[in-house]
DNA sequence: CGCGATTGGGAAACCGATTTTCTAGATGCT
DNA sequence: AGCATCTAGAAAATCGGTTTCCCAATCGCG
């Protein structure tokens, strides 16, 4: 309030209730070896509240030797799948007393900026990082655009910086924090063979990403589960583009698809133009389901039916790890058991009939 | 590299080089007034060097007191503007170095999540925010969930905290960094009417959102300036539901609607629904243009005619304001300058025919 | 009443930097 | 040669906390 005041220090506080230093900071910080008496303790704390006296951070970190801030490094701001483990990081670093830094890793592979390009300035991004650590800014890193065999996995594993990896795991880090993606390749699988659909497709991201790989090998233990060995996978980059392309390769290869899983919703995206565009009818030709829901859905023509994953808990879940790997434990991978949940919309339905189907491989020979 | 190895603290590079700290905080700072021979110098930068020394942040900001770190605080993080704003921000403070810490406000107004609902934490957020500077964990707020008459905005003025507001503008508070919203408001009325269009309507978002005022008030001086002096104006909730509400009442009150400009990309996306819905062609019947592009306009049915706002820069431009601030400039607005760009795209066309739009009103009143 | 144990809290070292002040020796000038 | 100036860098205070060690007064107890 008063502009002259200068910002007020722990001394003040001691001063005020006729203390020392040690007194409050004890006190403070719960020191359970303090013993005070009821009424000291009163003068103190009237003095901290009068004051309104906040402990200065640098100077805690550099006598606790800890930030208690925490460094989250996606991909893409722009993804609505990071932004959503970012909000729930975010939550749960307040809620244990962090704070979180944030940081788009711009030399991560797979992002794709989807039309509106942006120019990528030259940091030495995977040094940066580790630099976070070293100069004790923060305490730890959340990393979940990590690659096997980046020079960042090897640097934070050499310096034993603190960190888990988030949504891409990396193999015998075990410091993976994972959804249940076989799950979520089952839930879809069943639905739509329940559906009467056998012809099944999967559109997949690109093979250097990880998650992605995952899921590409969940559908197909899925699919070789019901006895179907060789279904079609087309791959194709994390975007709209990227599954509009990969959707008009796949029906011209195979115009007796009835179901595709798609591997992202911007892929779907991209994926629902193409067999619009191609001429086939969803869900009445094609159903499309794609791993991963948005909000955006519902207004997608048609509209278009998902996997929700809990994004926002991994994030939490990603905190917690490294929380508890602060506290010394064992680092250990984490699997969310939380089920991923069929969001049901119209583009998917019950499978096309025989005839109905041969009718349109015949329509789409005489097409091409 | 050694795991017995402590963290080298600038002493230890002292002794190695044979001098003292000082020596080596002075040449590392570039502290002009220190006089020192090309031998020592190299002697000290071969022993930093050699040791990979990084300063202590905490040290340094208790010693500097300043923490070279900025806190970005945005109402939503899952929405594409913001994490735009955010990635401008993040680079910039890089480059400055500065980090960069995020906070989501989840107090603030107007942020519908849009289907997906996700729990609200009840902390006292707004507080908080002014927290993270009392504690001295950043040096200053860039603010873009702010609201004239905000707890917040008069905690940061009393406490003199150095602060921007971004996108959201604050009267008078001299310290708001924005876009010519202006400008992309006539840019698109004067595409419209040079298509023919002389029925213009706006879609705009809750009232109590000031951005979506602005961009409400751009609309309404661009038309007066044409000399149409009531045109239709609905509002809704940022979403793609707010923005499918708002068209059905705006077609349904004033079926002679040729073209809508929405305030907001999600709305236009259920705008573009429920003018389908409503069995209105888009751009036969009614065009449609939004405020602010994404990258998955290319792949909405219609894809959708947009103008481009600068979103990235806005955010440099907040960390520049920001920085300025803190070096004892007088905070002052800051315009961008850089001109909306209109993309266009299939959303948009000449508008229709006297008899066609008679022939449409006609329909829509037997239907009704 | 005398002793040890407990209670209540003070004193000081320390965390890792920055910054100001100061000084010994070299150099320049007349 | 004698004095003022520079050069090169050392010494020490300081930033705002935490934590360990220690001591004086009080208490309990036989």
């Amino acid at each position: 309030m008063d502009p002259t005041s200068r910002r007020v220090r722990l001394a003040d506080v001691a001063e005020r209730a006729g203390v020392t230093k040690a007194t409050v900071s004890r006190l403070l910080n719960q020191d359970k070896t303090l013993s005070i008496r009821p009424e000291t303790r009163r003068r103190v704390l009237d003095a901290v509240a009068a004051l309104g006296y906040q402990p200065h951070a640098g100077a805690r970190a550099l006598a606790r030797n800890e930030t208690r801030a925490l460094a989250l490094i996606i991909p893409d701001l722009t993804n609505l799948t990071y932004s959503r483990i970012v909000r729930g990081a975010f939550r749960r670093a307040i809620e244990k007393g962090f704070v979180l830094l944030i940081a788009e890793d711009v030399t991560a592979p797979g992002v794709a900026v989807d039309g509106l390009a942006e120019e990528v300035p030259g940091t030495a991004a995977d040094t940066a990082f580790a630099d976070l650590v070293s100069s004790r800014r923060v305490d730890g890193l959340i990393v979940a655009s990590a690659q096997p065999g980046d020079s960042m996995v090897r640097i934070l594993e050499e310096q034993r910086i603190p960190h888990v990896f988030v949504n891409r795991a990396i193999p015998d880090s075990n410091r993976n924090v994972t959804m249940d993606v076989a799950a979520a390749g089952d839930l879809v699988i069943r639905y739509l063979t329940g559906l009467g659909h056998r012809r099944i497709a999967h559109i997949a991201g690109p093979g250097e990403i990880l998650p992605s790989l995952e899921r590409e090998r969940a559908f197909l233990q899925s699919m070789a589960a019901l006895g179907v060995d060789d279904p079609h996978v087309h791959r194709g980059a994390f975007s709209a583009e990227g599954g509009y392309r990969a959707a008009l390769a796949m029906v011209a290869e195979d115009p007796g698809v009835t179901a595709i899983y798609v591997s992202t919703y911007v892929q779907a995206v991209g994926a629902l133009k193409a067999l619009s565009d191609f001429g086939l009818r969803v869900p009445e030709d094609v159903s499309v389901v794609s791993f991963d829901d948005a909000p955006q859905a519902d207004f997608l023509t048609p509209p278009l039916t998902s996997v929700a994953m809990p994004l926002t808990e991994l994030g939490a879940a990603a905190v917690d790890a490294l929380v508890s790997q602060l506290a010394q434990q064992e680092p250990a991978d984490v699997l969310l058991t939380t089920a991923p949940r069929l969001v049901l919309r119209a583009s998917s339905a019950v499978a096309p009939t025989r005839e109905s189907l041969d009718l349109r491989t015949e329509l789409s020979r005489t097409a091409t």
